[in-house]
DNA sequence: AAAAAAATCACTAAAAAAGGGGAGGGCGTA
DNA sequence: TACGCCCTCCCCTTTTTTAGTGATTTTTTT
């Protein structure tokens, strides 16, 4: 029994390059493809896919919210995840929202078979970088209270403690010591790490 | 007469995507692809393009530094940019650094067969959305020089300009000099927002 | 070869951040 | 109710950054 594939990526050669990998593999059928989670959701009423391989970052929506959505109109589907990227977070996300697997786009043609034919077993694959990048720390977002969100902002957009405390109607000494439990929780050596690491984690 | 083209990108299923999207073209032929700058100055010697198609992205070496380096070593080559990103610095980057044009990943077989042809003509060839992006704000990347950029890597890096300084082997003055330098050409009131800028604007 | 830009080092002084504590009040939940 | 968490404030010290101006050497460009 063939694989039913369908492919969501919003860069039409990257859909090319995968059609074309796998063009003459017998195990996997070619149902359909999309470039927004918006068509996807239409398509995947007609085409019924065993496996769908879905790029992150898409233009009308992210893909780990299309994710979530696929997964809950069409429980049976399974989804790869697919991204340039070996972000922590995203990958979290992914698989958070139902996802059955990671690849980078990176990957050979055998890696991607093989994440294909194992997540169409209802199994879970993720690529060595992805596993990799998930052992590295426990976690890559820590949690932040509102009130630390809000100094955080505010530290971005370049105000001093007394700016901000200014702003906040408290006192510096308070601001301070949000942003002592900023720089620990972020694990940061200073502001400059914690105003990087913050980006990447999608904070700002 | 034939356009030799040559690619650059670290993801293999882009390479097969654009190889499959051109194959049948009677006007391009296929010199070769490399995943990194390192083989791709290599391979060049050997194939001798006249289009690179060049992601901005590479795992050894920044995009822009190959392009640098390639029109240095072959000045008859015409740099095509590719990336994801339709971000203005990077495109001023490439562009500064001798590429002939950019091209988004999103687009389409025929607009990359006109990029390439274009290109190959000696012209320059931007995507509509590159064209927007340049028009958006008149500066939005400032040019900064290679040693500003190291010490920019380190600061994000968290490291302080003690450290820095010992790293590159010059003083704590002279780290501190590029800082400045670094916060007054980002327009930044400080260390914070000057990562947070030079995120945005790709430079991290 | 001249001009421009980059990289280097210098001094001073003020401001801000970082690191280490401790502490009380409020608020929701186990 | 008692516990934990958040927000708030406080003290101290050291380190680091920021601001202002200046200058020399090297590299690159014109």
């Amino acid at each position: 029994m063939k694989t039913k594939l369908f492919i969501v990526d919003d860069h039409y050669m990257v859909i090319e390059g995968i059609r074309s990998l796998l063009q003459n593999e017998t195990g996997i059928e070619w149902v359909g493809h999309a470039t927004d989670a918006d068509s996807c959701l239409r398509l995947l009423r007609i085409d019924e896919p065993d496996v769908i391989l879905m790029d992150v970052s898409l233009p009308d929506r992210n893909g780990t919210e299309l994710c979530k959505e696929v997964k809950q109109k069409f429980p049976g589907v399974q989804v790869l995840g697919l991204s340039t990227f070996n972000q922590q977070a995203i990958i979290r996300n992914m698989l958070d929202n139902g996802a059955s697997g990671y690849v980078l786009k990176n990957a050979t043609k055998e890696e991607l078979l093989r994440a294909i034919t194992t997540v169409a077993m209802g199994k879970t694959y993720l690529s060595f970088e992805a596993v990799l990048s998930l052992r590295e720390q426990p976690r890559d977002a820590p949690v932040i209270t509102r009130r630390e969100k809000e100094v955080l902002q505010l530290i971005a957009e370049g105000l001093t403690n007394g700016e901000i405390a200014e702003k906040l109607f408290v006192s510096i000494l308070t601001v301070n010591t949000h942003r002592k439990s900023l720089i620990a929780k972020f694990d940061a050596a200073n502001t400059a790490v914690l105003i990087g690491k913050a980006m990447k984690a999608g904070f700002l």
